[in-house]
DNA sequence: ATTGACACTGTACTATACTACAGACTATAT
DNA sequence: ATATAGTCTGTAGTATAGTACAGTGTCAAT
């Protein structure tokens, strides 16, 4: 009997071991098969799976979008021309996200330039004048 | 008397009107002025400054992170090392999240690449193996 | 055989981030 | 003058994403 029970997931994975219940429950993850007792028993891949999610969430993808992402990648959904309009849509959306981010690196890292030459000066608008 | 009402701020920005008084009781945004009858008079400023706080939640961060992104940005804070810490751990945050959501990209992009080729073959493989 | 750590279910509670609504006032246009 | 569109306050409700707990069962070690 190969796999994780839940603790052994939750620990690898560092998520709260309710989180796995519930992300059953939504349909994010797969019904795991069961021991005779009834005992979830969780392969490899969930793991994997699980990393990932926490990943995409730290990047601000819902819970909803994240499931439409695992779709796409296990090629599930029925037509070919809407994963591939969807796979647009999401290169296109992380593609945003990742200039938004490059954006305010910089502008960070400007403000950490000024720290120490001027206090008095508004860091704000050297800020603002970004966005 | 220049500057906007609520509905303008929140048609500029395109948030619910509600969002603003909200942000204002969460301290996110300044409470603005206000007309001898009592009227929110909002600055320029708070139509670039919501346009920030939209951006950065869809990179993930959490209003309790962009208040202090924007307290850093304003130089708010107390201690000039604190700052330079919580700066340089912000833009260690922000790098990793442009690495995870660069390698969904390069993900999805491959599946895209897949796509017609292969719909038999579990595409899940190529894209796990990124993880 | 019993203790302790884990599992099961169902249900309830929490935090974050809004969003809606009621009841009253104000401003502008006809 | 009145209609209507916008403002005010306080408070309540919602969606998402968990997180906790009660009551019960299982397993491994002593």
């Amino acid at each position: 009997m190969k796999g994780y029970l839940r603790k052994q997931v939750a620990n690898k994975t560092d998520v709260n071991i309710e989180t796995l219940r519930y992300y059953e429950k939504i349909q994010l993850i797969n019904p795991p098969e069961r021991t005779e007792k009834g005992y979830r028993i969780y392969p490899e891949e969930t793991i994997t799976k699980i990393n990932f999610i926490k990943s995409a969430k730290e990047s601000g993808f819902t819970l909803e979008e994240i499931k439409t992402l695992l779709q796409i990648s296990e090629n599930k959904s029925p037509n070919l021309n809407d994963v591939s309009q969807l796979l647009d849509h999401k290169i296109e959306d992380i593609q945003s996200k990742i200039y938004t981010l490059e954006k305010m690196k910089e502008t960070l890292a400007k403000v950490r330039l000024n720290l120490k030459s001027s206090n008095t000066c508004p860091v704000i608008k050297t800020y603002l004048q970004n966005f």
